[in-house]
RNA sequence: CGGGGUGUGGCGCAGUCCGGUAGCGCACCUGGUUUGGGACCAGGGGGUCGAAGGUUCGAAUCCUUUCGCCCCGACCA
């Protein structure tokens, strides 16, 4: 993979950002912070929500829109919550504009103030438990499980493309159940949807964990996470999936008649993956060519390349080009011939490069003396020729190659980021290596805040079971030397 | 808000120290030759040099004021 993107430092930034920029993925909006995502990227972001709708249909899950703004009294009612949010709302405070009298200027009509103001959501809960509360009357409206598809907003204070922008675009599920082994369950299997759609469609690993406090979402009792490292060493949250335990329930006073008749406080998840997602597929996938997408999720998939002579007839070249295109699209193939007169073969090639089409088909005059086409495939940025009768069934098999083999060596770069450390000296240099650092930990904030300080290294999550990183039993703190029941991961992140 | 940097055609920059009436690359337009890894030749269009004020015969350049943006810190899907 593309080697030298790691050993950038300090440049990776920049080239992340210059790739999302030229490749068409998305640019600056003229709002701060804000982010234009422009017709290729919201492509590959379409193909991610397809796949998910789906999965969320799949487990029962269904689609709803609730309000942009939400009422400045309801945002307050879960203490947590608005600790947590707080700082970073965008506040609407009046309702009309006019003409100043004296300049002519359009200004803010210091009439029409808002005798409530209102926020523009930074996520739902609020606005969902507060409708949830007329909808749940009995177990038998239990469970209620609802996602939505939206925008919402956080002033953030420094932005990168769709890694972390004030506006960004996401789902967000709310479910209400009438046990709390039912909202945990449901938490969990959210959080394994995530794990398999990053994995199999994104071809991203990804380490799923468990929140420390400080991490934690507002409101929630438990937050799992979804965890992946870039290929700079940063480790990146890809979803996270909330137990809020009864906490909005609360708040938001909703309750239940159980089979027994006694009225109950429901139990509450809420889970919710971004645009952020495009960030991890650029950082994880990309080499110095350009972007590499996973054909899972490739609006291309084969891109097929006519070289033209003038001085020549080519009826012939096209003919050929188009029956091979129409043979791929019957196998189920997203396909796209490139005959733009205007630009040059190598041009195309370096363009579909940059925009990570997984494979590219080539055919020039020689080829079709030949009965040949050159294939191309971006993942490995090898190339070959075959005869006509072979390509179909080797781009057919080329996609699931390809899918699984970008997984493969994320995985292994991944699993070789993946260090132990058994004092604060290892700690360090492995930090300095980049990736995740496996580390004993005495459970306390102060602890983990010391080493954030220290080391701008934070708890990514506690692993849960099965991954490979549970073997290791009690030890001593890295940094206090204090008795750990267990090691958690670090890692510096975005 | 604290520390650092930067504003010059659409984009990226040089020119500023040492004042002389704005240039380069990319992109764009026209014509032609080209097309197996980001073509070449010729011609062309486009900039009140972030803004305001001052010094000067003359300011992108010096002085004063002001605004914007970027990077680092606190926050974060």
């Amino acid at each position: 993979m593309g080697q030298s993107l790691t050993t950038r430092g300090e440049d990776y930034a920049q080239w992340y950002n210059d790739l999302v920029l030229k490749s068409g993925l998305a640019e600056y909006a003229a709002v701060r912070g804000c982010m234009v995502i422009k017709p290729y990227g919201y492509a590959i972001w379409e193909g991610m929500k397809e796949v998910l709708d789906r999965r969320f249909k799949e487990t029962g899950h269904v689609n709803a829109a609730f309000p942009l703004l939400i009422p400045k009294s309801f945002f307050s009612k879960e203490a947590a919550h608005v600790e947590g949010f707080a700082k970073e709302c965008a506040v609407v405070t009046h309702y009309r504009l006019k003409n100043d009298a004296e300049t002519g200027e359009i200004i803010v009509d210091p009439e029409a103030r808002l005798e409530e103001e209102l926020i523009i959501r930074p996520t739902s809960e609020t606005l969902m438990w507060n409708a949830y509360k007329g909808w749940i009357q009995s177990y038998r409206d239990l469970p209620l499980l609802i996602n939505q598809w939206a925008n919402v907003m956080r002033w953030e204070m420094r932005t990168r493309l769709f890694l972390r922008t004030s506006e960004f675009y996401w789902q967000e599920g709310h479910t209400a159940h009438a046990t709390e082994a039912e909202a945990v369950e449901e938490a969990r299997k959210m959080l394994e949807v995530y794990a398999e759609f990053m994995e199999g469609t994104l071809a991203i690993p990804v380490i799923k964990g468990i929140k420390t406090e400080t991490e934690r979402f507002a409101g929630a009792v438990d937050t799992y996470t979804v965890e992946a490292l870039m290929q700079d060493g940063r480790a990146l949250q890809m979803g996270t999936s909330h137990f809020l335990g009864q906490n909005f329930a609360k708040a938001f006073d909703v309750t239940f008649l159980n089979k027994e008749g006694e009225r109950d406080l429901v139990w509450g998840t809420s889970w919710g993956v971004s645009t952020r997602m495009m960030g991890a597929l650029v950082m994880v996938h990309s080499d110095d060519e350009g972007l590499v997408i996973p054909p899972a999720l490739a609006p291309v998939q084969v891109v097929l390349v006519p070289i033209a002579r003038a001085k020549d007839d080519n009826s012939d070249l096209l003919k050929a080009v188009e029956e091979m295109a129409a043979t791929l699209r019957k196998r189920g193939l997203r396909v796209k011939v490139d005959d733009d007169d205007t630009k040059r073969p190598g041009w195309k090639f370096a363009e579909h490069e940059l925009r990570g089409v997984p494979v590219r088909l080539a055919m020039g005059g020689r080829d079709l003396e030949n009965g040949t086409m050159e294939l191309a495939r971006r993942d490995e940025r090898s190339k070959d020729t075959f005869p006509l009768s072979e390509i179909p069934d080797r781009v057919v098999a080329l996609m699931g190659e390809i899918q699984q083999n970008l997984l493969d060596r994320a995985r292994r770069y991944r699993d070789g980021q993946i260090v132990r450390a058994d004092n604060f000296d290892q700690f360090q240099a492995a930090l300095e290596l980049g990736g995740f650092v496996f580390a004993h930990w005495d459970g306390s904030a102060e602890t983990e805040a010391l080493i954030k300080e220290k080391t701008k290294a934070t708890i990514r999550c506690i692993p849960l079971d099965g991954q490979g990183l549970d073997a290791d039993g009690a030890g001593a703190c890295v940094l206090s030397g204090k008795p750990s029941a267990r090691r958690v991961l670090f890692a510096r992140a975005y």
